[in-house]
DNA sequence: GCGTTAAAGATACAATATATCATATTACGA
DNA sequence: TCGTAATATGATATATTGTATCTTTAACGC
Protein backbone atom coordinates (compact mmCIF):
# COMPACT_ATOMS: atom_id res chain seq x y z
CA UNK A 1 0.00 0.00 0.00
CA UNK A 2 1.04 3.48 -0.54
CA UNK A 3 2.22 5.19 2.29
CA UNK A 4 1.49 9.17 3.05
CA UNK A 5 4.50 10.63 2.41
CA UNK A 6 4.54 14.24 0.69
CA UNK A 7 6.27 15.71 -2.19
CA UNK A 8 8.14 17.95 -0.07
CA UNK A 9 9.01 15.01 2.12
CA UNK A 10 9.94 12.79 -0.16
CA UNK A 11 12.09 15.06 -2.60
CA UNK A 12 14.22 15.79 1.37
CA UNK A 13 14.97 12.32 1.09
CA UNK A 14 15.77 11.71 -2.03
CA UNK A 15 17.91 14.32 -2.15
CA UNK A 16 19.55 13.05 1.15
CA UNK A 17 19.95 9.74 -1.17
CA UNK A 18 21.72 11.07 -3.73
CA UNK A 19 24.22 13.41 -1.81
CA UNK A 20 24.88 10.10 0.17
CA UNK A 21 25.40 8.66 -2.88
CA UNK A 22 27.61 11.25 -3.70
CA UNK A 23 29.84 10.94 -0.76
CA UNK A 24 30.57 7.39 -2.36
CA UNK A 25 31.65 8.16 -5.20
CA UNK A 26 28.11 6.57 -6.57
CA UNK A 27 25.27 8.11 -8.74
CA UNK A 28 22.03 8.21 -7.75
CA UNK A 29 20.87 7.63 -11.41
CA UNK A 30 17.04 8.22 -12.81
CA UNK A 31 16.49 4.37 -12.52
CA UNK A 32 17.71 4.22 -9.25
CA UNK A 33 15.54 7.44 -7.93
CA UNK A 34 12.75 5.88 -9.03
CA UNK A 35 13.25 2.18 -7.43
CA UNK A 36 14.08 3.86 -4.47
CA UNK A 37 11.44 6.30 -4.52
CA UNK A 38 8.47 3.07 -5.04
CA UNK A 39 10.21 1.90 -2.12
CA UNK A 40 10.04 5.18 -0.32
CA UNK A 41 6.85 5.63 -0.67
CA UNK A 42 5.41 2.28 0.17
CA UNK A 43 4.10 1.46 3.92
CA UNK A 44 5.47 -2.43 3.39
CA UNK A 45 8.19 -4.15 1.34
CA UNK A 46 8.04 -4.94 -1.49
CA UNK A 47 9.55 -7.82 -3.80
CA UNK A 48 11.53 -7.18 -6.48
CA UNK A 49 8.91 -7.56 -9.16
CA UNK A 50 6.26 -5.25 -7.45
CA UNK A 51 8.92 -2.70 -7.34
CA UNK A 52 8.95 -3.79 -11.32
CA UNK A 53 5.28 -2.88 -11.94
CA UNK A 54 5.42 0.08 -9.46
CA UNK A 55 7.74 1.50 -12.02
CA UNK A 56 6.91 0.55 -15.20
CA UNK A 57 2.95 1.69 -14.50
CA UNK A 58 4.67 4.95 -13.73
CA UNK A 59 6.27 5.78 -16.78
CA UNK A 60 6.21 4.59 -20.18
CA UNK A 61 9.28 2.92 -20.96
CA UNK A 62 9.54 -0.19 -19.43
CA UNK A 63 12.59 -2.06 -17.67
CA UNK A 64 13.59 -5.28 -17.16
CA UNK A 65 13.79 -7.35 -14.03
CA UNK A 66 17.16 -7.41 -14.52
CA UNK A 67 17.78 -4.14 -13.93
CA UNK A 68 15.41 -3.52 -10.63
CA UNK A 69 17.87 -6.44 -9.14
CA UNK A 70 20.95 -4.66 -10.04
CA UNK A 71 19.29 -1.15 -8.68
CA UNK A 72 18.36 -2.93 -5.89
CA UNK A 73 21.50 -4.48 -4.97
CA UNK A 74 22.95 -0.70 -5.66
CA UNK A 75 20.67 0.71 -3.23
CA UNK A 76 21.54 -2.14 -0.33
CA UNK A 77 25.08 -1.43 -0.69
CA UNK A 78 24.61 2.08 -0.04
CA UNK A 79 22.28 1.44 2.51
CA UNK A 80 19.48 3.08 1.19
CA UNK A 81 17.31 -0.05 0.75
CA UNK A 82 17.49 -3.08 3.02
CA UNK A 83 16.59 -6.71 1.84
CA UNK A 84 14.71 -8.73 4.13
CA UNK A 85 16.00 -11.79 3.57
CA UNK A 86 12.43 -13.80 5.64
CA UNK A 87 10.67 -12.56 2.80
CA UNK A 88 13.00 -11.54 -0.01
CA UNK A 89 11.41 -8.26 -0.09
CA UNK A 90 13.24 -4.60 0.16
CA UNK A 91 12.50 -1.84 2.05
CA UNK A 92 13.54 2.14 2.13
CA UNK A 93 16.18 2.76 4.96
CA UNK A 94 14.21 4.57 8.25
CA UNK A 95 17.68 6.88 8.77
CA UNK A 96 18.18 8.37 4.75
CA UNK A 97 17.58 11.82 5.89
CA UNK A 98 19.31 11.69 9.55
CA UNK A 99 22.82 11.22 10.21
CA UNK A 100 22.20 8.35 11.89
CA UNK A 101 25.03 5.40 11.00
CA UNK A 102 24.36 1.46 10.68
CA UNK A 103 27.31 0.80 13.44
CA UNK A 104 24.47 -1.25 15.64
CA UNK A 105 23.22 -4.32 14.20
CA UNK A 106 19.72 -3.48 13.05
CA UNK A 107 16.20 -5.46 13.79
CA UNK A 108 13.43 -5.39 11.36
CA UNK A 109 10.33 -5.43 13.31
CA UNK A 110 7.32 -6.44 10.58
CA UNK A 111 3.73 -6.25 11.34
CA UNK A 112 2.12 -9.48 10.45
CA UNK A 113 -1.11 -7.13 10.96
CA UNK A 114 -0.16 -4.52 8.12
CA UNK A 115 3.18 -5.42 6.96
CA UNK A 116 4.33 -2.31 8.21
CA UNK A 117 8.16 -2.44 9.12
CA UNK A 118 10.18 -0.26 11.73
CA UNK A 119 13.67 -0.24 11.57
CA UNK A 120 15.31 -0.27 15.03
CA UNK A 121 18.96 -0.39 16.24
CA UNK A 122 19.51 -3.43 18.46
CA UNK A 123 19.53 -2.54 22.23
CA UNK A 124 22.79 -2.98 24.37
CA UNK A 125 21.17 -6.11 26.02
CA UNK A 126 19.71 -7.61 23.16
CA UNK A 127 23.14 -7.73 21.23
CA UNK A 128 24.68 -8.85 24.37
CA UNK A 129 21.68 -11.86 25.11
CA UNK A 130 21.87 -13.03 21.64
CA UNK A 131 25.64 -13.06 21.70
CA UNK A 132 25.81 -15.23 25.38
CA UNK A 133 23.11 -17.56 23.59
CA UNK A 134 25.40 -18.17 20.54
CA UNK A 135 28.42 -18.77 22.69
CA UNK A 136 26.45 -21.37 24.37
CA UNK A 137 26.85 -23.56 21.16
CA UNK A 138 30.49 -21.91 20.57
CA UNK A 139 29.11 -19.59 17.74
CA UNK A 140 30.82 -15.86 17.10
CA UNK A 141 27.56 -14.38 15.90
CA UNK A 142 28.02 -12.08 12.43
CA UNK A 143 24.35 -11.18 11.60
CA UNK A 144 24.02 -7.87 11.56
CA UNK A 145 20.27 -7.82 10.76
CA UNK A 146 17.30 -9.53 12.12
CA UNK A 147 14.00 -10.01 11.42
CA UNK A 148 11.24 -10.39 13.76
CA UNK A 149 7.38 -10.90 13.36
CA UNK A 150 4.87 -9.34 15.98
CA UNK A 151 2.24 -6.76 15.82
CA UNK A 152 2.28 -3.13 15.91
CA UNK A 153 0.91 -0.81 18.15
CA UNK A 154 -1.86 0.38 15.55
CA UNK A 155 -3.23 -3.24 14.72
CA UNK A 156 -2.91 -3.84 18.41
CA UNK A 157 -5.59 -1.35 19.08
CA UNK A 158 -7.91 -1.75 16.39
CA UNK A 159 -7.65 -5.59 17.19
CA UNK A 160 -9.53 -4.65 20.77
CA UNK A 161 -12.26 -2.55 18.46
CA UNK A 162 -13.87 -5.92 17.63
CA UNK A 163 -15.13 -6.32 14.10
CA UNK B 1 27.09 -32.69 2.46
CA UNK B 2 26.38 -35.85 4.20
CA UNK B 3 26.04 -35.98 7.42
CA UNK B 4 27.96 -39.07 9.41
CA UNK B 5 24.38 -40.75 10.67
CA UNK B 6 25.31 -44.00 11.22
CA UNK B 7 22.18 -46.50 9.92
CA UNK B 8 21.32 -47.59 13.67
CA UNK B 9 20.84 -44.10 14.80
CA UNK B 10 19.07 -42.65 11.57
CA UNK B 11 16.33 -46.10 12.48
CA UNK B 12 16.25 -44.35 16.22
CA UNK B 13 15.58 -41.00 14.55
CA UNK B 14 12.74 -42.18 12.23
CA UNK B 15 10.99 -44.50 14.41
CA UNK B 16 10.84 -41.51 16.69
CA UNK B 17 9.66 -39.58 14.15
CA UNK B 18 6.75 -42.53 13.13
CA UNK B 19 5.97 -42.01 17.21
CA UNK B 20 5.69 -38.73 17.11
CA UNK B 21 3.19 -38.38 14.01
CA UNK B 22 1.00 -41.25 15.31
CA UNK B 23 0.04 -39.05 18.86
CA UNK B 24 -0.90 -36.67 16.43
CA UNK B 25 -3.03 -38.69 14.66
CA UNK B 26 -0.63 -38.81 11.64
CA UNK B 27 1.19 -41.13 9.50
CA UNK B 28 4.93 -41.25 8.27
CA UNK B 29 4.18 -42.79 5.03
CA UNK B 30 6.96 -44.17 2.80
CA UNK B 31 7.92 -40.86 1.05
CA UNK B 32 7.44 -38.86 4.24
CA UNK B 33 10.20 -41.17 5.65
CA UNK B 34 12.32 -40.49 2.79
CA UNK B 35 12.28 -36.82 2.68
CA UNK B 36 13.21 -37.10 6.40
CA UNK B 37 15.69 -39.30 6.26
CA UNK B 38 17.56 -36.95 3.34
CA UNK B 39 17.41 -34.09 5.60
CA UNK B 40 18.47 -35.86 8.95
CA UNK B 41 21.11 -37.48 6.63
CA UNK B 42 22.33 -33.92 5.63
CA UNK B 43 24.65 -32.08 7.46
CA UNK B 44 23.45 -28.47 6.02
CA UNK B 45 20.27 -27.20 5.41
CA UNK B 46 18.56 -28.20 1.79
CA UNK B 47 16.45 -26.57 -0.44
CA UNK B 48 13.36 -28.53 -1.48
CA UNK B 49 15.10 -28.98 -4.74
CA UNK B 50 17.99 -30.52 -3.12
CA UNK B 51 16.17 -32.94 -1.22
CA UNK B 52 13.97 -33.81 -4.72
CA UNK B 53 17.10 -34.74 -5.98
CA UNK B 54 18.12 -36.88 -3.30
CA UNK B 55 15.04 -38.18 -3.35
CA UNK B 56 15.21 -39.38 -7.11
CA UNK B 57 18.65 -40.31 -7.10
CA UNK B 58 18.44 -43.09 -4.48
CA UNK B 59 14.78 -44.26 -6.01
CA UNK B 60 14.04 -45.64 -9.49
CA UNK B 61 10.53 -43.97 -9.19
CA UNK B 62 10.57 -39.85 -9.86
CA UNK B 63 9.04 -37.68 -7.18
CA UNK B 64 7.51 -34.39 -8.77
CA UNK B 65 8.52 -31.22 -6.90
CA UNK B 66 4.41 -30.86 -5.79
CA UNK B 67 4.98 -34.01 -3.72
CA UNK B 68 8.53 -32.72 -2.02
CA UNK B 69 6.70 -29.32 -1.17
CA UNK B 70 3.82 -30.90 0.01
CA UNK B 71 5.69 -33.55 2.26
CA UNK B 72 7.71 -30.57 3.60
CA UNK B 73 5.12 -28.78 4.90
CA UNK B 74 3.61 -31.61 6.55
CA UNK B 75 6.61 -32.46 8.21
CA UNK B 76 7.16 -28.91 8.90
CA UNK B 77 3.38 -28.91 10.84
CA UNK B 78 4.87 -31.99 13.07
CA UNK B 79 7.73 -29.91 13.75
CA UNK B 80 10.00 -33.10 12.71
CA UNK B 81 11.44 -30.65 10.26
CA UNK B 82 12.07 -26.54 10.53
CA UNK B 83 12.23 -24.05 7.21
CA UNK B 84 14.59 -21.33 7.27
CA UNK B 85 12.91 -18.74 5.86
CA UNK B 86 15.98 -16.45 5.06
CA UNK B 87 17.26 -19.09 2.45
CA UNK B 88 14.23 -21.09 2.16
CA UNK B 89 15.86 -24.14 3.14
CA UNK B 90 15.21 -27.13 5.49
CA UNK B 91 16.14 -29.20 8.36
CA UNK B 92 15.61 -31.41 10.23
CA UNK B 93 14.97 -30.92 13.86
CA UNK B 94 17.60 -31.66 16.37
CA UNK B 95 14.99 -33.23 18.86
CA UNK B 96 13.37 -35.89 17.64
CA UNK B 97 14.80 -38.77 19.59
CA UNK B 98 14.72 -36.89 22.85
CA UNK B 99 11.59 -35.55 25.06
CA UNK B 100 12.32 -32.32 23.58
CA UNK B 101 9.32 -30.04 22.90
CA UNK B 102 9.04 -26.67 20.90
CA UNK B 103 7.60 -24.57 23.76
CA UNK B 104 10.66 -22.02 23.93
CA UNK B 105 11.11 -19.85 20.98
CA UNK B 106 14.02 -21.49 19.13
CA UNK B 107 16.88 -20.05 17.45
CA UNK B 108 19.05 -21.40 14.69
CA UNK B 109 22.52 -20.44 14.56
CA UNK B 110 23.74 -21.11 10.82
CA UNK B 111 27.37 -21.15 10.15
CA UNK B 112 28.60 -18.85 7.47
CA UNK B 113 31.27 -21.43 6.86
CA UNK B 114 30.46 -25.07 6.68
CA UNK B 115 26.50 -24.37 6.60
CA UNK B 116 25.73 -26.11 9.59
CA UNK B 117 22.80 -25.20 11.90
CA UNK B 118 22.70 -25.48 15.35
CA UNK B 119 18.93 -25.43 17.12
CA UNK B 120 18.96 -23.66 20.20
CA UNK B 121 16.16 -22.54 22.78
CA UNK B 122 16.22 -18.91 23.61
CA UNK B 123 17.47 -17.99 26.56
CA UNK B 124 15.20 -16.16 29.50
CA UNK B 125 17.50 -13.06 28.34
CA UNK B 126 17.45 -13.57 24.85
CA UNK B 127 13.91 -13.47 24.82
CA UNK B 128 13.16 -10.83 27.34
CA UNK B 129 15.60 -8.52 25.63
CA UNK B 130 14.20 -8.50 22.44
CA UNK B 131 10.58 -8.35 23.48
CA UNK B 132 11.60 -4.93 25.41
CA UNK B 133 13.39 -3.86 22.31
CA UNK B 134 10.36 -4.27 20.71
CA UNK B 135 8.55 -2.87 23.20
CA UNK B 136 10.35 0.21 22.44
CA UNK B 137 7.95 0.62 19.20
CA UNK B 138 5.20 -0.61 20.08
CA UNK B 139 5.62 -4.27 18.69
CA UNK B 140 4.11 -7.22 20.75
CA UNK B 141 6.54 -9.90 19.16
CA UNK B 142 4.77 -13.11 18.10
CA UNK B 143 8.41 -15.01 15.79
CA UNK B 144 8.67 -18.35 17.29
CA UNK B 145 11.51 -18.75 14.99
CA UNK B 146 15.09 -16.55 14.89
CA UNK B 147 18.04 -17.40 12.55
CA UNK B 148 21.41 -16.01 13.22
CA UNK B 149 24.19 -16.04 11.46
CA UNK B 150 27.58 -16.71 12.36
CA UNK B 151 31.06 -18.86 12.69
CA UNK B 152 30.65 -22.49 14.48
CA UNK B 153 33.68 -23.67 16.61
CA UNK B 154 34.95 -26.30 14.16
CA UNK B 155 35.21 -23.40 11.43
CA UNK B 156 36.58 -20.99 14.43
CA UNK B 157 39.47 -22.99 14.75
CA UNK B 158 40.24 -24.08 11.55
CA UNK B 159 40.33 -20.36 10.34
CA UNK B 160 43.10 -20.32 12.63
CA UNK B 161 45.03 -23.40 11.30
CA UNK B 162 46.11 -20.62 8.20
CA UNK B 163 45.79 -22.53 4.40
C1' DG C 1 35.70 14.82 -29.59
C1' DC C 2 37.48 10.19 -28.07
C1' DG C 3 38.45 6.35 -25.39
C1' DT C 4 37.29 4.40 -20.87
C1' DT C 5 34.16 3.13 -17.49
C1' DA C 6 29.62 2.69 -15.47
C1' DA C 7 24.81 1.93 -16.15
C1' DA C 8 20.85 0.28 -18.42
C1' DG C 9 18.43 -2.55 -21.95
C1' DA C 10 17.38 -7.00 -24.15
C1' DT C 11 17.08 -11.79 -24.21
C1' DA C 12 17.30 -16.12 -22.48
C1' DC C 13 17.03 -19.12 -18.94
C1' DA C 14 17.53 -21.25 -14.10
C1' DA C 15 15.55 -21.95 -9.67
C1' DT C 16 11.79 -21.86 -6.62
C1' DA C 17 6.93 -22.47 -5.63
C1' DT C 18 1.92 -23.24 -6.39
C1' DA C 19 -2.66 -24.58 -8.63
C1' DT C 20 -5.38 -28.19 -10.16
C1' DC C 21 -6.97 -32.45 -11.50
C1' DA C 22 -6.27 -37.47 -11.70
C1' DT C 23 -4.95 -41.70 -9.44
C1' DA C 24 -3.68 -44.61 -5.75
C1' DT C 25 -3.61 -45.92 -1.05
C1' DT C 26 -5.51 -46.27 3.49
C1' DA C 27 -8.96 -46.40 7.14
C1' DC C 28 -13.14 -47.95 8.66
C1' DG C 29 -17.82 -49.14 9.07
C1' DA C 30 -21.63 -51.99 6.90
C1' DT D 1 -14.54 -58.43 2.87
C1' DC D 2 -16.45 -54.95 0.33
C1' DG D 3 -17.65 -50.19 -0.52
C1' DT D 4 -16.82 -45.69 0.48
C1' DA D 5 -14.73 -41.59 2.37
C1' DA D 6 -10.56 -39.54 3.55
C1' DT D 7 -5.78 -39.15 2.84
C1' DA D 8 -1.74 -39.19 0.16
C1' DT D 9 0.69 -39.14 -4.08
C1' DG D 10 1.32 -38.49 -9.16
C1' DA D 11 1.12 -35.72 -13.25
C1' DT D 12 0.91 -31.52 -15.62
C1' DA D 13 0.90 -26.84 -16.14
C1' DT D 14 2.10 -22.51 -14.73
C1' DA D 15 3.40 -18.67 -11.64
C1' DT D 16 7.07 -16.37 -9.23
C1' DT D 17 11.67 -15.18 -8.23
C1' DG D 18 16.36 -14.61 -9.56
C1' DT D 19 20.76 -14.83 -12.90
C1' DA D 20 23.82 -15.05 -16.93
C1' DT D 21 25.31 -12.78 -20.79
C1' DC D 22 25.65 -9.80 -24.38
C1' DT D 23 24.49 -5.30 -26.46
C1' DT D 24 23.62 -0.51 -26.27
C1' DT D 25 23.63 3.81 -24.06
C1' DA D 26 25.14 7.36 -21.06
C1' DA D 27 28.67 9.67 -18.16
C1' DC D 28 33.45 11.02 -17.24
C1' DG D 29 38.27 12.28 -17.84
C1' DC D 30 41.39 13.75 -20.89
ZN1 LIG E 1 18.81 1.55 7.58
ZN1 LIG F 1 0.30 -3.36 11.99
ZN1 LIG G 1 13.02 -28.51 16.52
ZN1 LIG H 1 31.17 -24.03 10.52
Amino acid sequence: MKKQVNPKELDVLLRAAEVACAENGARLTQRRRQVLSELMQSSSPLSAYEVLDLCNRSTTSTMPPMSVYRILDFLEQQQLVHKLSSSSKYVACAHIACDHKHFQKTHFLLCDGCSSVEEVDATEEASEALEQMAKTVGFKLTTQQFELSGICTACQDSAGEGL
